[in-house]
DNA sequence: GACGTCGCTGAGAACACGCTGAGGAATCGT
DNA sequence: ACGATTCCTCAGCGTGTTCTCAGCGACGTC
């Protein structure tokens, strides 16, 4: 169990300060943080449906937290959304729930109701692991109906391949060594050598070369493998 | 959506005025509403499973809110529960969301903030256990007369496989595993092995390949089945 | 340029998965 | 009581999938 694959989260706030604080204290409880400071980029890297959770601002130059969660939930992503608001109003609460957020803080608040509230969002998605759509580049994954498409052509993958891919693109961006995706992909049992990754690797880049994507998995030598929305 | 059954309420305070304004503002929404005074009575009621939601005052003669909710979890009930609290208590919020509670109010609240979150919560859950006619392409499923057409002609179909059908029909899009089936089709109790889904499946595509309908029902080797429009 | 390490791939054996026909037990309707 | 229906198990078959192995090429180092 070296490094884990960890729950991931998005801080989208517009002061660096918040962010910052933030960010410490939920690496303390072992998550690993993304952080956004306006709209559209918190927009562009939610929408990539790799995060367990987002942690939303309401107040956010460029696009509003609302317009953010509104585009995401229309866009059938369906990452559980905690709403941060500056002031209590109370109508801004009532919208903010019924767009189709998960939960909602009040400025100021503590960091323990916060992370209660970021544990029961967790625990409702549960082991499901939130089943919206993983987006990459042309790349879709669509989790609740098991299904890979490149530019709208379908990928059938087995189920080894589909989640080997699912993995690697969850981790978008971040490099997994094989022992990673051993562990997330085979189980936690030493039952598998390493060369069985290599052999999928194998299997998912001819499928996906197939239909052009086949320089999506990128191998890093003595690292492991990665995906990139190139 | 014809003969709709109710959203079931069951709302918890010891104060009698408070039980009324919300039994009041609650039908206003459409939603058939039980009220209860202290802990005992409510965990009675609530065990019974028979509601969508529950709104559950902290402070209670007899067995708190907390207890209430604890017992609840700990006796599998997993009816989702909205814990109202008198005043702003952090570590009470970190807590109560610890227990297995999907929402919080903090009194005073508005009806407005009260009904998104009764509604956020009732989103999640899927509360939209709609009756009435299920459509899927030429596929109708009409869940009160029980009945089964594909393009006018009825389809003739066993109570499991209505219940197959409709179970897969309700995921549509989705798909489901031969657990996920097991678990709502036969119940948690059965002792049934998987087999019988695979069975069942086969019994269900005969009968719909009879009428042209033979192909809606599709096997995603390793995950599960899924029905489709197409 | 030679060597060791690392990653890729084709071949093939073992296995798991899903489908089906047969049949037994229980229940229902007449 | 009788057949019809329903529910479920079982065993067998075909096929897809998983994984190991061995050989080979690519890369980096000295």
């Amino acid at each position: 169990m070296l490094s884990r694959v960890n729950t991931r989260v998005l801080v989208v706030d517009d002061e660096a300060g918040v962010r910052k604080a933030l960010e410490r204290g939920l690496r303390a409880e072992g998550m690993d943080v993304v952080t956004a400071a306006d709209g559209p980029s918190a927009l562009r890297l939610a929408r990539t449906g790799t995060f367990d959770a987002l942690l939303l601002d309401i107040m956010l130059p460029g696009l509003s937290g609302y317009r953010v969660l509104q585009r995401l939930r229309e866009e059938g992503v369906r990452t559980p959304v905690i709403l941060v608001s500056a002031k209590d109003g109370e109508i801004d609460q009532a919208d903010g729930l019924d767009l189709g957020a998960d939960g909602y803080l009040v400025k100021p608040f503590s960091f323990v109701v916060l992370r209660a509230q970021l544990r029961a969002v967790l625990r409702r998605t549960g082991g499901d692991r939130a089943r919206g759509v993983v987006r990459l580049g042309g790349l879709e994954i669509d989790r609740s109906a098991r299904e890979v498409r490149f530019d709208g052509a379908t990928v059938a993958l087995s189920p080894r391949e589909y989640a080997l891919l699912e993995t690697l693109a969850r981790g978008a961006g971040t490099v997994l060594t094989k022992d990673d995706l051993l562990a997330e992909v085979w189980g936690d049992e030493r039952a598998a050598t390493r060369n069985v990754v290599e052999v999928y690797v194998g299997y998912l880049r001819r499928k996906l070369d197939a239909v052009g994507a086949g320089d999506m998995v990128r191998t890093v030598r003595g690292h492991g493998y990665q995906v990139t929305s190139g």
